[in-house]
DNA sequence: TGCGATTTTATCGTGCACGATTCAAATATA
DNA sequence: TATATTTGAATCGTGCACGATAAAATCGCA
């Protein structure tokens, strides 16, 4: 048995975690001017390219399950930046719809993405190497699914 | 300005974050035999790798600040995994210590990584692929830290 | 030596994550 | 039609994350 393997450094897992606490905190300042958790900007990004959505359709798209959704989406509908309706057809299903002001927050987001791009680049990691990295993890991401078998 | 920035698909933070939290979960079936959650593991990791350091040595380390650790080391106390003590040369430090019980965990958990590399490799994602995006990331982190300015 | 600044840990409050359970609506099947 | 199964949300409990604050010990420097 190779007596490396449990060392930090040698772990994937780690930097994946660290990576994705350290982007979350990168964001925080942009959003904070928005006034949303980075969850919650998840949510608007998604409602941003799709209005009317159920709450099954946004947790396939975020990968996230309904205990944790719910509790969200009612927190964001309390700051009035969605509403929430039964579906007339389905009354299992609950539609989430943008209020004006959950629409008008996306064109202070519109530079977010480009400013993170930006600072996340350097001189050993240009913008292709970031582009490439999120299309490697999205295979990575669609291997892990299948492991966990959602 | 560039409408297509705010799609979900074009952001690299919502790989980061999704594969972290897949992860997460694959890891969870075998951490389950150990009987501990995955930043434990984590602290674990870095105990075993050298025992008796402070709480902010573990800090450093796991880029983890002691609001997140105090509670968790004292859960990982009472499990009796570790013991805590004060230093005597610098009584502001607490000096963290695996007992019997979190050592020999170690054995148990020798054969995780490797199980884990194996299941989440695929024909699209050999091992030297996991092992550069690990390497890729790495790179990312320094430069995330420098932003956030730890 | 004395005292302000820094370091180290702990605590509190809020917001995710997520396993487990419950419930109602819809669908499948006898 | 009646019953069983499935589906979509909500709720509960536990454990992170983390900003803000507090408290004690140590350090730096006049």
């Amino acid at each position: 048995m190779d007596e490396t393997q449990l060392l930090l450094g040698n772990q994937l897992c780690f930097p994946v975690y660290s990576a994705s606490k350290l982007i979350t905190k990168a964001y925080k300042p942009h959003l904070d001017r928005l006034g949303v958790t980075y969850p919650q900007y998840l949510v608007l990004l998604v409602l941003w390219e799709q209005d009317l959505q159920t709450i099954h359709e946004i947790k396939q798209k975020l990968l996230l399950d309904t205990n944790t959704l719910s509790p969200m989406l009612k927190r964001m509908e309390k700051m009035e930046l969605l509403h929430r309706k039964r579906s007339k057809t389905d009354e299992r299903s609950v539609i989430i719809m943008l209020t004006a002001q959950g629409k008008n927050l996306r064109k202070q987001a519109l530079q977010i993405p480009e400013q993170l791009m930006t600072s996340m680049a350097c001189e050993d990691m240009n913008q292709a190497g970031l582009i490439q990295l999120r299309d490697t993890l999205s295979v990575l991401i669609q291997q892990l699914q299948k492991i966990v078998n959602k």
